[in-house]
DNA sequence: CAGTGAGCGAGCTTCCGCTTGACTT
């Protein structure tokens, strides 16, 4: 029997905490919240002042029963949940489900796991802060309302199982928004002039590339400039050199170690989570879900040691980061390394090179700006009033930037700037030996990829770091939003050269708009996304949440009760409502004409059909059209005639094979080839508007083989021939009796006997 | 699993935030 009793949220962070404390304590942990809303139905009773209906979920019954025992048993309770409005629930809820006496129970916080700041908190205890309490039922209250209300409105009026909701209904806005930039976009292009040059007298030590200051949106301006540069004259009018500084990034929250293992590592923001997750669990890192850029005084010093042992005292600059992104709750400290001497750890590739990436960012956060030369050049001309700009940077002390350097979306330098610049006088003439005019598109808006979403969805101050991945994948989910890729499309470019005194003319191909994993929306998301801004605007909107979240404030520091708050909102909310239900929805049968087939003469259209988008062709005069689903990555909105027609090509007929037809489609899975009864997907590279015969019975062929190899058991047994070893996609399984069995961890297929088999497939059987 | 392009209408779907395993063939 224990003394005492500690509660925390996460099991890892019990291990921990039970190290710093003595013997006569036990530390558990209560793995989050223990109540929820009740699961069917609304779970609120609303004329009853917005009374919650708790109850303990299913999967959670077990934790409770054993902190019940253990609480009863305890001399003392200490209630060791996060400090923000969601652990002060948890704290509530754990007092109140456990039947905890006021006397000997005891809240305490603390925003660091070190032993100083844990032996801290069990000097200082406090009782339940009942008004953040308060605050985070109203949040829930809120969030079950809008989720609970608005969803059903769109079963009725649009299509049923979707779901709407404060969070993911913004999300998809954003990715809708954006998409409807790129469809607007008119790209325009211009000529953009860059010269070389170098001081007279001096061609060698003296090169550099400057830009014109304008550009030009007309061949023949662009032309005319270039002409007039054949005996223009060039001189320096200013030769600048600034001293700047570069600061470290701050140590990780949750959201920016998404957007680096993203762009450096090329991590899904779920991936990246998980793989945190393993680190933190074998006691590597911090806890991962957090929006704190804080560090420890522990982690400060120990940074400060690390830096000057490795790279010399001049490097350290020990110091704190103030939190930015908005409405955060500071319950945990940054990201960082367990202990700042360990560089490296044993692990998976990934965990490795997530650990590596955390261990920088924080030494890094720890150490002294890099200072830098900007150097900036003016070069005049000497009948024109435009000038030649040159910039570039010179580091002259590399400080924190020796260890880490962030990056950015955007990762384009631009022409004819960079590093090292000549230094010059101003006066010095300059002698241009090449002028390039470059035809240059301008470049539509891109795609959301996911860790651009949660940051854009954070300077919002809208969903919480254990919320980024799930949101995500709820708005794939509900099919919203799909991950694509899109092949870049290949567009001429024009150079007009002027060299020797004459124009030269060279043309180049550049591709444009490849992507990889952006975030597009679909039609249903779009269509979804279009009729809640027409009824329910001000849910949507982007402000909605950082305007709760001053209410929810005003709650926590008890200037209004919750049952206000949550009636303000309602009484206008569920008038919405009511308003959308009673109004008739025209906006899902919306059809686009695209135009007249030309071959047919009639009308093309796209609209969404049973089965999703499609485009139909004639069926005008109530005659049945022929029909055709509309590819991955095509809207209702934005595809062009040209690409409806194409789709009415398949199914083709390859012609006859062993007296059955060899059809090539596109179906539900992606483009498959039919002979007979049997279906062989296409590869990548394979294209069904134009695979010839010939590789269509190669991929007969080989997926023949294939499947024949796939069927083969890994293992059979001489005792018993029904007793298989197969290969699955989760790895390698038992398959006995018409039933499938896992194989225990950490066994190998190929040393399993048939009494092993046995074994397991009794014990599984036994379960 | 690979197709379709209406109108029988049961009973169901859904939110956001805290936390981990259990489980797919």
């Amino acid at each position: 029997m224990q003394e005492n009793l500690v509660i925390v949220e996460s099991p890892a962070k019990a291990k921990t905490i039970e190290k710093f404390l003595g013997k006569s304590y036990m530390v558990k942990s209560s793995f989050g919240h223990i109540r929820d809303l009740a699961k069917k139905g609304l779970g609120i009773e609303v004329d009853k002042e917005f009374e919650p209906i708790y109850e303990i979920p299913e999967d959670k019954r077990k934790v409770v029963d054993e902190l019940s025992r253990l609480a009863r048993q305890a001399k003392t309770v200490w209630l060791a949940s996060d400090e923000d409005r969601e652990g002060e629930a948890i704290a509530w809820h754990l007092a109140t489900v456990l039947n905890l006496p006021i006397d000997n129970t005891r809240r305490i916080v603390f925003h660091e796991i070190t032993q100083r700041a844990i032996l801290n908190a069990i000097e200082n205890p406090r009782t339940i802060d009942m008004n953040l309490v308060n605050a985070q039922q109203a949040r829930r209250v809120l969030d079950r309302l809008v989720g609970f209300e608005l969803s059903p409105v769109l079963w009725k009026k649009v299509r049923p199982a979707l779901s709407a909701g404060r969070v993911q209904s913004v999300a998809v806005r954003l990715i809708v928004e954006r998409e409807r930039e790129i469809i607007a976009f008119q790209t325009t292009a211009s000529y953009r002039v860059v010269a070389q040059f170098y001081a007279e007298g001096d061609p060698q030590k003296s090169l550099f590339k400057a830009t014109l200051s304008r550009s030009f949106e007309r061949r023949e301006d662009a032309v005319a400039f270039l002409e007039g540069c054949i005996d223009e004259r060039y001189s320096v009018s200013k030769c600048e050199e600034k001293p700047v500084q570069r600061y470290a990034a701050p140590p990780f929250t949750t959201s920016t170690l998404q957007q680096e293992a993203g762009r450096k590592l090329g991590m899904s923001v779920a991936q990246t989570m998980s793989v945190a997750q393993r680190l933190y669990e074998q006691g590597l890192i911090t806890y991962m879900r957090t929006d704190s850029v804080n560090l420890s005084q522990m982690a400060i010093t120990q940074c400060k040691n690390e830096i000057t042992r490795l790279f010399g005292a001049k490097y350290s600059y020990p110091h704190n980061f103030k939190t930015k992104a908005k409405g955060a709750q500071e319950a945990h400290e940054a990201i960082r390394p367990s202990y700042i001497e360990r560089h490296e750890i044993e692990g998976t590739a990934p965990e490795k090179r997530l650990y590596e990436l955390i261990w920088k960012r924080t030494v890094a956060s720890q150490m002294v700006p890099a200072e830098l030369d900007r150097t900036t050049i003016e070069i005049n001309l000497s009948r024109r009033s435009e000038q030649f700009v040159a910039s570039g940077e010179v580091v002259r002390f590399d400080g924190f930037m020796r260890l880490y350097s962030e990056s950015t979306d955007e990762d384009t330098q631009q022409e004819g700037e960079g590093g090292i610049l000549p230094k010059m006088e101003v006066g010095t003439a300059v002698v241009a030996t090449t002028i390039t005019a470059s035809e240059r598109y301008t470049q539509a808006p891109s795609r959301y990829n996911e860790a651009a979403l949660v940051k854009r969805l954070e300077e919002l101050g809208i969903g919480r770091p254990s919320t980024y991945a799930p949101t995500i994948t709820t708005i794939i989910n509900r099919g919203y939003v799909e991950k694509q890729n899109r092949d870049g499309q290949k567009r001429q470019i024009e150079h007009l050269i002027l060299s020797g005194g004459k124009i030269s003319q060279k043309m180049a191909t550049e591709s444009y708009g490849k992507e990889k994993s952006r975030l597009a929306p679909t039609d249903i998301g779009m269509v979804v996304n279009d009729y809640l801004e027409s009824q329910f605007a001000s849910i949507i909107d982007y402000h909605f949440t950082a305007n709760v979240e001053k209410e929810f404030d005003r709650v926590a520091d008890g200037e209004i009760t919750w049952h206000t708050m949550i009636n303000d909102f309602y009484a206008p909310f569920h008038k919405l409502v009511d308003a959308a239900i009673g109004t008739q929805n025209d906006r899902t049968q919306q059809v686009r004409v695209l135009g007249v087939d030309p071959k047919t003469g009639l009308t093309v259209k796209a609209r969404i059909g049973r089965y999703g988008p499609m485009v139909e062709l004639g069926g005008d005069d109530g005659t049945k059209g022929q029909f055709a689903s509309m590819k991955k990555g095509q809207l209702i909105e934005s595809i062009t005639l040209e690409e409806a027609l194409e789709l009415f090509a398949l199914p083709r007929n390859l012609g006859e094979l062993d007296g059955e037809p060899l059809m090539v489609g596109v179906g539900k899975f992606g483009p498959y080839l039919r002979h007979g009864k049997s279906f062989t997907s296409l590869a990548k590279t394979d294209d069904p508007y134009t695979i010839t015969r010939e590789r269509a019975e190669e991929l007969l062929r080989e997926s023949g083989e294939k499947q024949r190899a796939a069927s083969e058991p890994l293992r059979t047994f001489a005792e018993d021939a029904t007793m298989l070893i197969k290969s699955g996609i989760y790895g390698p399984y038992i398959s006995y009796g018409g039933k499938n069995y896992r194989l225990p961890r950490g066994s190998k297929p190929e040393s399993l006997t048939y009494v092993d088999c046995q074994r397991i497939v009794a014990k599984a059987q036994k379960k």
